[in-house]
DNA sequence: CGGCGCCTCGCCAGATCTGGGGAGTTGGAA
DNA sequence: TTCCAACTCCCCAGATCTGGCGAGGCGCCG
């Protein structure tokens, strides 16, 4: 653990988490162990291993909007045990036997891990055994495994190309205010009232954070605010 | 570790944790420790060793919305070292010398945790000592803590009530793609262009996605539904 | 002392959003 | 099969936001 901790904290390419990640899935001795990103706006990374040809297709098939493995850790914290995710839907079930007809293992375990920015990510080991075996498996290692999802998504996070410099103008305290207070649902009207100035003042705050922010509308200025951490909602 | 994890896991009201986190403190003989939620929307929880008044004082001022440790979190994902912060603004100093005033150690160690739905938590750790004692004592507790946040919010979660029924009611594939562009600056009249639709169609859209959100305008919903995760932006 | 950023205020017209009606098709779930 | 959620379309009036004009005071920094 400690050796992978530290090769992850050195590490200073990408591809690097790929011969680490297989060199943990020896050391584990499972069939597979995945790391990557979820995310809808196309911008993917992953590492693991996986049969290439399944996750082409996974992708392909639009497979993460219902893989029952992604929804359920969505929705949840702790790691999660497929078995006790919901296989009810058609379309989950069919997923599950395609993936078993490309090799992926009966038992699987999965960690989520939320970064800035709504970033998400999973954790996955996945392997063939019955479910003695596999329980006390993920009961031995489950630590250990929380732990290199963090530092895999810590180092994601810091080599991922357009995750670090942006200077991002911060906002004066007056701007936050307006910001925070229109994103919880604040009319200009009523935030002008809350911050005890005429709503031209106000207004004055709004176009003076947009241009800052380089956004186009409140909505935007709002939504760049919040992407950006400059405001707690 | 492996006493208190059980315990936290075994905990069934939120109470237990302020007698854990004391105990650890203990343990690791340190002047504070503190768990606690950070939200603007008023559902506050927390549990630590802070003095009370402190706490009082801290959401009475809102420091919350100040504090670099709560900011600078916000937009990291690894734990971070106080000392590594940005304490340039005067307000930010005016709360420093404050928190001293009120018997806070000098040293601290932050780690911030993401939940499902937004929800954002610290913990934290902090001390009074030379720099050189409280390097070596987060480096070699580093991982320990990390956990430690890991259960703490884990069973906060699991505790909390109304964390649990509310499963979040998801958006509609149309919804998602109507809020992603108005999160990205689009006006009604651009998002209806890009997707082909005529601008009243969206507009039950965003009026049906801002039921689902319970928000109460626009940029209330865009905000929501990226708190929430919904849309990546 | 002269900038520069921040905070504050006013007016107006046109663009945009919101709220309240009603209505039809389709595909998947019970 | 029946039902429901999702998707699509239309009108109108009033509320709200946006853009462009201008103006003054305060505090900090070089």
């Amino acid at each position: 653990m400690d050796d992978v901790i530290a090769r992850l904290e050195r590490a200073e390419r990408l591809e690097e988490l790929q011969s680490i990640i297989e060199w943990l899935r020896d050391h584990y001795a499972v069939d597979d162990m995945v790391y990557h990103w979820v995310s809808s706006n196309g911008t993917q990374y992953g590492c693991g291993t996986y049969d290439p040809k399944w996750v082409a297709r996974y992708l392909d098939q639009g497979y993460l909007r219902i893989d029952p493995v992604v929804l359920g850790c969505y929705q949840r914290f702790h790691p999660v045990d497929w078995k006790r995710l919901d296989w009810s839907s058609k379309a989950a079930r069919a997923l599950m036997s395609d993936a078993v007809a490309h090799g992926i293992g009966n038992q699987g375990y999965s960690i989520p891990i939320r970064g800035p920015n709504g970033q998400f990510a999973l954790f996955t080991v996945s392997h063939t055994c019955d479910d003695e075996t596999w329980k006390s498996f993920t009961e031995l290692n489950r630590r250990d495994l929380i732990l290199l999802a963090h530092y895999f998504n810590q180092t994601a996070l810091r080599l991922e190309p357009g995750r670090t410099p942006e200077p991002t103008q911060a906002l004066s305290p007056r701007e936050v205010e307006t910001m925070t207070l229109l994103a919880v649902g604040y009319s200009r009207a009523q935030v002008a009232d809350t911050l005890s100035i005429s709503e031209h003042t106000l207004r004055v705050y709004i176009e003076s954070a947009r241009f800052k922010l380089g956004a186009l509308n409140t909505t935007h200025a709002v939504a760049r605010a919040m992407a950006r951490g400059l405001i707690v909602v």
